[in-house]
DNA sequence: TGCCCCATGTAAAAAGTTACATGATTCG
DNA sequence: CGAATCATGTAACTTTTTACATGGGGCA
């Protein structure tokens, strides 16, 4: 049931249709979850329904109208509620990882390459990562702003996701250079 | 339906029994997945009614019996088609950062006191990883072991878990720090 | 005597993924 | 002219979580 106070957390600053969430949470802009669009659709309608959201429509004469959602006074209280409760703690679950935990046994060299291509995909999104961030502070330094800029919960989240992104990336350029020389070691005898 | 392959790939080393492999997949020691009791039984049924696992009845006097899992021929081909396919790019989704996300609009102390109480827990698992590592690793260094070693499969998914554990203890700080600043801020004027 | 560990599950509910559906507009 | 973008969903399926069930042995 988190993906509902993920989505009002999404709406605190923002007034978005379900299509503009659903692109932040597809791309992993919203960092600190991942949705589908159906699921979004879903659940703005289910928060609608119980009040905690509000949606608002737009006519739009060359693109098809569209709704956009605002958090309510019960969406806020929900979310407040939601805070103050204790947190379970979280789990990595990747595929990756399974794959080359089980490297020892299995063809390498697919493996080998799936970390290359995590490796760019991981330096893609900590750049973009690092592009918002710079975005976010503006010509203040990251310091200066976390001390006194106002909205420093999503710069606070975007660091955990450049930080976890660069943690990818490094290991897989780690993981691939000790096959790649494991792999020179048995070329060699 | 990659929890199968992450079963598999817990199974190739060691032959365990349903709670034992519950224990790991439970505390995270198998921490390149995280799966409850419940789900790893049915997938060994399911795994064994395939053939992609076999299990032998151990019989025990002073305990319940137990049944010991290996992975078959067919068992490790299945990895093996897995291994190859792409995998899909991994989504962190955790409560906690849901709750620092909206922080600028609900109560910081809650949120604070969960970035303390995380990051104890971050640092302990960075710790019982970084002892599994140096019991895998032995009198060797990581380089050598890294170049020479067999397993070490276990060691780089560990090592992902060890850096993924030192990331978010470091950023649960990092934020607890700035949110008691800006407490002490508020406090000061 | 009460609680934790061993050991294995079933059943139901919630959450997430995959597949499919529709239709206009803009861009190369 | 075909592909991508805007915009919103429904339906079926898979996966994960929560709750419940059972029963002996060891330990404080």
């Amino acid at each position: 049931m988190a993906l509902r106070h993920a989505v009002l957390a999404a709406l605190l600053h923002e007034e978005l249709s379900g299509y503009q969430l659903a692109k932040k949470f597809d791309t992993g802009v919203a960092n600190f979850w991942h949705a589908l669009p159906q699921q979004l659709y879903a659940e703005l309608t289910r928060l609608e329904t119980e009040g905690l959201v509000t949606g608002r429509e737009v006519v739009q004469d060359t693109r098809p109208n569209k709704r956009l959602f605002t958090v309510t006074g019960a969406g806020l209280a929900e979310l407040e509620r939601f805070t103050a409760a204790t947190a379970k703690p979280s789990f990595i679950r990747d595929d990756l990882l399974v794959k080359v935990q089980a490297v020892d046994q299995v063809n390498a060299e697919a493996v080998l390459a799936q970390l290359r291509e995590r490796a760019a995909f991981a330096e893609a999104k900590a750049e973009l990562f690092g592009s918002l961030l710079r975005t976010m502070r503006g010509d203040r330094d990251e310091e200066e702003f976390l001390r006194h800029g106002d909205r420093i919960g999503p710069y606070l989240t975007c660091l955990r996701g450049l930080a976890f992104e660069e943690g990818n990336r490094d290991w897989c350029l780690r993981g691939a250079a000790v096959l790649e020389e494991r792999r020179a070691a048995r070329a060699r005898g």
